[in-house]
Parts: structure tokens; C-alpha cells; sequence
DNA sequence: ATCGTTGACGTCAGTAACTGTCATTATATT
DNA sequence: AATATAATGACAGTTACTGACGTCAACGAT
């Protein structure tokens, strides 16, 4: 069997998040990151399909932990019952990684063309959730629109996360399923 | 004064959409639309920043729309009865133009890279919805969280008509936001 | 220990999106 | 007709990304 290149891959994740922060992402290049992480340009397009999709990795990671929870909620759950339990499960994630999902955070934020991607990363994400709903036996409409709103609650309560810790985010998940109930 | 490009601009978008259709998105080079518009390939780049929004100006004037509309509305009325109220009114933009828009939305459907794009946009939306909510002293974290549900009904209403115009746009959204309401 | 398999990696050439710069052209106004 | 001004053309340059092919490193089998 060859080499299995997860260090390649790993190594160019902290250049690049590292040299992101530094320079900004439009003014480091592909061939920048590589170099740092001691491999070619052409060996960082083998691992990502493009230059942003090198900060997603956890993202892809998410998605499934999140499928997996749905998958194995109890039967009796509502819609949103069942997407709230399966956000509180994938919280310890970030409450655990904070030091390296908050930088990478900031700089998404602060960049239009990865703020991009990861909006579009989320949107993906709902339809995975969606298709679980139905796997559950629920309508096709209701499941779609249970997990936009659904989505829409994860993104902002990360984002109030993200501004202020003082908060669980467990205690962030429940007050924002109440609020959506009140509209 | 000099010449007004509105011409250029609108050939541009034409050209894109048509080669678009016909070869594909990524089978389709600025170059090429640019000769079919009768222009050089850098006055393409000075109309739009770049590919992809050649498609999207559309969805520009909606959002000034549905803000107006927001700021317009009576004042004693709830988040979610604003949005929907908002959606009402830009509705008929869609049924009046659907030769143009069902088309356009088949392609970038059929698209990641476009449907990245539209996903971003909606999301910025949902964002100067917010900001519009909250100028009517709605609390943030509400305001956002009306927003957000707000889009995704917008969007899969829009989608569902799409796919099914025999029911107007107008009780799609109508049965959408009761929908909401029973989650 | 040697060999052969296999997948990661390097090298190189090429395409196409996008930008900066400067000269030129078209039109509304005077 | 002369002029001001914004749109356009021309051209060089950077960088993201791809295809093709050869090489090398790790592991299992002998």
C-alpha cells in the first residue's frame, strides 16, 4: 500500500488558515499554501476541489453527525423536536474546537467569497436535513421548511455563540426554538 | 455626455443566459459571450465583477423591492405578517416573467456554481430583511430569526411554483406561513 | 530481505477567469 | 462644430484550476 497523505492534507489546512489570517485570503495563492506545507500546488488541488474548500473539511463532518442524530431519534419526536435534539448533540463539537472555529470563523466572515461558500455549504446542509425528515415519514413540504428554519436557527445561534461564550450553547439552542415558536 | 452601455449590459445578459443554456455553464467562456454581445471580453468584466453575476441583477431589484415594501407596511403588524405581506406584493414580478425565470432557474439549478451563488444571495437578503425588521423595532435576535424563516418559505414557494404553476404564487405562500406556524 | 503493487506526489504544459493601464471612440451638451 | 465624459478596445499580466505522464514511497507477498 502507498503513502497515505492525511499529513499532506492536514499540513495544508493550517497553512492555509494560518496564511489566510495573516495576508487575507485573496492575497495568498494556492502555490503559497503548498509551499508552506512542504508539497506542489498541483498536490493541493488533488486534495481540495478548490482554494476555499480547504477551510470546509469540518463542515462535511457536521453534516453527517447531524444525519446520524436524526437517523436515530425516537419516533414520537415533532419535526423541530427532533432537529433541536440533534443540534444539541453536535454542540459539544464546537464548544470543544472554539479555539481553532472561532478564527476560522472571523475569517470567513470577513471574506465575501468564503462567506459564500459556507451560506452555500448551509443551504446543502438543510436538504440533507430535509431528506432525513422524510425518512422519518414527514411531509415533504413540512420537512423542507422544518429544516430551513431549522438551518436558520443553527447559523444564528452560532453566531450569538461566537460573540458571547458566556452562554451554553445548549441554553442558545432552547431559547431560540421558543422564540421561533412565538412567531 | 457619452454613450450609456445600458445596451451592452442588457446584450451581455442575454448572450450569457442563451450560450448558457445551450452549452452549459462551465462549456461557456466570458470570451464567447462577450463576442456574441458584440463587445470585448473586458467590457464584460466592467458590467459585471464577474461570471456569474451576469444572471443575477434580477434578484437585486427583488431586494430593493421586498425592502420597500417592509418599510411601507402598517405598523401594527406581526414579523412574520410583514414578510408575508412583503411576498404578496413582489409576487407578481414572478408571474409576469416566468418565460424569463423558470428558465434561469433551471439552469442554475442544474449548476453548483450558480446555485452557490443564488443560495448567497438569499442569504444576504434574509439580511437586509432582518435589518428591515429591526427598523421597525423588532428585537435583533427575532428579527433575524423571522428573516431567515421568512426566506426559506420564499424560496420554496418559488420553488414549488416552479415546478407546479397551476396554483398561484399568492396561495402557495398563503398555506407556506400556516405551515410555519403548525412546526 | 527483495520484489511488485498501488496510490500519492512532482513536473510541465495549457486554459480561462479576472485585473491594471492606457489609448480611443461615441454621444449629449454647448 | 467643438468639447467633455463615460464607455469601450487593446494588451499584458496574474492566478486558479486541469490533464497527462513519470517517479517515488509504503506496504504486502514471496
Amino acid at each position: 500500500m502507498p503513502r497515505s497523505g492525511e499529513d499532506a492534507r492536514r499540513r495544508l489546512q493550517d497553512a492555509a488558515l494560518a496564511l489566510f489570517r495573516e495576508r487575507g485570503y485573496d492575497h495568498t495563492t494556492t502555490a503559497e499554501i503548498a509551499a508552506q506545507a512542504g508539497v506542489t500546488e498541483r498536490t493541493f488541488f488533488r486534495h481540495f476541489p478548490d482554494k476555499r474548500e480547504v477551510l470546509f473539511e469540518s463542515q462535511e463532518k457536521l453534516a453527517t453527525a447531524l444525519t446520524q442524530a436524526i437517523a436515530e431519534a425516537p419516533q414520537d419526536l415533532s419535526p423541530m423536536a427532533v432537529l433541536q435534539r440533534a443540534f444539541q448533540q453536535v454542540a459539544p463539537r464546537f464548544e470543544a474546537n472554539r479555539s481553532y472555529s472561532l478564527p476560522r470563523q472571523e475569517l470567513i466572515e470577513r471574506t465575501p467569497i468564503l462567506k459564500e461558500r459556507e451560506t452555500s455549504k448551509l443551504g446543502a446542509l438543510s436538504q440533507t436535513l430535509a431528506v432525513s425528515l422524510e425518512r422519518r415519514g414527514i411531509d415533504g413540504f413540512r420537512a423542507q421548511l422544518a429544516a430551513r428554519s431549522g438551518m436558520a436557527i443553527f447559523a444564528l445561534v452560532l453566531d450569538a455563540w461566537f460573540k458571547d461564550p458566556s452562554r451554553s450553547l445548549a441554553d442558545y439552542f432552547s431559547r431560540a426554538f421558543v422564540e421561533l415558536g412565538r412567531l
